[in-house]
DNA sequence: CTCCAATTCCTAGCGCTGCTAGATGTGAGA
DNA sequence: TCTCACATCTAGCAGCGCTAGGAATTGGAG
């Protein structure tokens, strides 16, 4: 019974072997960089044994996400139990979830823009992307007024996803971001 | 030499027949179904001819870009020209904003999402770009304060485009989008 | 009218992708 | 020791963006 439990393991071990690997390797050059043949010679295996513990590149790209839902939630939490008052509570999440977005921009991709059949109604997920929302609704609370948290939460959350995906695609220059993530803040924050 | 005009003119109707077969195909099915060789047959050619009137498949996705510019600043501007009053006129543009991006994805994810080798700083994509920028600018104008303009019409365009993209990709449960569109509005119309 | 040159267009194919069927080897239980 | 089941690999499919090289058509000169 041993054995079993040993290939168990092992099995585990390089499901999260390829999990790492796609990550580093997307951060390093991409998601177009991330095929399964690099994947495959990065694990030191062949190809089809990507596809007998996911079922395809998209459930691999979801598992990074999933991992990537855990960081940023504790990148926030830690902002938030660090600030100086509500106010500047504020402004030290923003720039947290900025920061997060900008240093693992191919993170960010997978878990908000790319991997759409992630599981967003079931399971774990929910369990670290509602824990980075819960984050986000105890900063705003104090600034919420007669409204609605969840509503306001949702809204300065989508400012600070569209600041961050306009910059990075282009749309917006890079000078100018420390003002436009000022604005927002102080439009969030009385 | 009116051949030659004739010519000229047939290459030009070709030119455009690939921009319209690209934008109707992405609409209808998306843009991975928007592949060349769908493209050659639609317009009754064989693939190679696309690449002699544009550089690769980004550069058609660019120009249905293009397309999707010009279409968004009338959009914008014909929801400001007919707002009643400046508070009324930030909600109207952001409907109409919104409106478009939801019943165009495709082609809004072409100019804000894909496409990222687009001359933004050169010819004539500005030239609509930044036709709809200036209408969401004097949107806003009357509620910046002593801010910057430029900086806040960026960051209100962010809180749109966060909003779109969020609820496109599953991020945002679709009731509700009245509720946080309203809480955009009002904390940049005041 | 004929011939040549230039342009236009197509056929065929390259290297790559995600993914899979069938063969091959390995290890546990009788 | 034999057998069977499972794990893994080799080889290949259909499709992708893109391009080289040849065929066909066209326009102008003699």
């Amino acid at each position: 019974m041993s054995t079993q439990a040993r290939r168990e393991r092992e099995r585990a071990e390089r499901e999260q072997a390829i999990i790492t690997a796609a990550r580093d390797l997307a951060l390093a050059e991409g998601w177009d960089a991330v095929t399964t043949r690099r994947l495959a010679a990065e694990i030191e295996y062949s190809q089809p044994v990507l596809y007998s513990h996911f079922k395809g590149k998209d459930a691999i790209m979801a598992a990074v996400a999933v991992e990537g839902f855990a960081e940023l939630a504790n990148a926030v939490a830690a902002a938030r139990a660090s600030a100086a008052g509500p106010r500047q509570a504020v402004a030290d999440v923003a720039a947290a979830y900025v920061a997060f977005a900008q240093q693992r921009p191919a993170i960010y991709d997978a878990m908000f823009t790319l991997a759409v059949d992630l599981p967003f109604a079931t399971q774990d997920v929910p369990t670290d992307l509602a824990r980075g929302f819960a984050e986000l609704s105890e900063t705003v609370r104090p600034f919420v007024g007669d409204g609605d948290l969840e509503t306001f939460t949702e809204t300065f959350w989508s400012g600070l996803h569209g600041l961050v995906t306009l910059m990075r695609s282009g749309r917006l220059r890079r000078p100018g971001h420390d003002r436009r993530l000022a604005v927002l803040v102080e439009r969030f924050s009385r």
